[in-house]
DNA sequence: TCGGCTTGTTGAACTTGTTCAATTTTTCTA
DNA sequence: TAGAAAAATTGAACAAGTTCAACAAGCCGA
């Protein structure tokens, strides 16, 4: 039962059989991560792969300027993941911190590396999430191009609503690409004119 | 010899075996297409992917406010694929314009789903194809928050020389998502300082 | 519950980038 | 090769977003 919540994730990629489902969560051990504290940190090699049961967790990178720049929040039932680091087990660009206390199914590199090996379902379930990512990134990628930060603002507290809501105003002016300054003056002109 | 760029282009990603490499090109029909015309258009859906073998192509979408954003650009050795439409076949954003006289090989969606069924190794290829470009779209959403406009703009001409200098600065700026206006500026102000 | 730390707010001055309109330059096309 | 269309340039006024600094408000942790 302590998986049943990754198997409905998986399911509504791809179709599995019993054993299917039973190999693939055999490799999931749960691990518990305390408020403010790392699975990740940048420079360090990303050995796991990550999905979220509880909690949520922030994805960010600090660049040469000194600011942090948030690639996305993750709550339950969603995946952490840096491929690149993962992938070609070098430094990662990325810290993975939990914003709250939050518990994980974790799977190594090298039983990922296994199930990609035995069960090709597992390969067309990382090819269709990750291409529904990739579809999901170009779309961002569009909203900061053509929308001002206030409607960015606005598509993102309406989109995520319940995860908007566990977020500080710094957190959220991170993801959107925006001083943490200007989000507060963008909430005061909408507190005035309501 | 038709197929020799797409070959070296999979076998990047994966290994092969010949008759792997056969069955997979066999699928692939080549296609001329003229400069300014367009392989898909907003609002049809995509019945094809496509590799470029010679020429380039814009990937662009245009907003309500009328303004265009362009995905990218791809030239020889590059994939052309809009993957929500193709996927779900439904009503592509997107259009996909040669910006020169252009010759792709294209595959058809249902003989891609048969090469995904019946050959793992394409899941293979396609999830490792996805996972770099959604790192690489990861990295340009960061640019796009921790970077100037005219930082961009030279780290795009620096990546990529060959593209730049086939394109417009009408082109450039709306992949840079910025007005054609400042770019001129940004272009003057380098010009008098060297 | 005190003190310190992080977060949020506000204003003024500033920088970055946009808009609009006019002009020049380049590129197509007939 | 002329004439039209598209692309590039420029300037002035403007809007969007940043920076810095000061202060207020929350939120731990001892």
């Amino acid at each position: 039962m302590l998986h049943d919540l990754l198997i409905k994730n998986i399911k509504k990629h791809v179709q599995l059989s019993d054993t299917e489902v039973e190999r693939i969560c055999n490799y999931f051990e749960p691990k518990v991560i305390e408020k403010r504290s790392f699975l990740l940190t940048q420079g360090s090699i990303y050995k796991y792969e990550g999905f979220v049961l509880e909690g949520c967790f922030r994805i960010f990178t600090t660049d040469k300027k000194g600011n942090e720049n948030t690639l996305y929040f993750a709550t339950k039932d969603w995946w952490l993941i840096d491929i690149d680091s993962f992938m070609n087990q070098h430094p990662s660009d990325l810290n993975i911190q939990a914003l709250e206390d939050s518990k994980v199914l974790l799977i190594k590199k090298v039983d990922k590396m296994e199930l990609y090996n035995s069960l090709p379902v597992v390969e067309k379930l990382f090819r269709i999430m990750s291409q529904k990512a990739l579809v999901a990134w170009q779309r961002r990628l569009i909203r900061n191009h053509s929308l001002t930060a206030e409607e960015r603002y606005h598509h993102f507290i309406q989109t995520y609503p319940e995860i908007a809501s566990k977020l500080t105003d710094r957190q959220i002016s991170s993801y959107l690409g925006i001083t943490h300054e200007f989000l507060s003056k963008i909430k005061r002109k909408n507190t005035k004119t309501e």
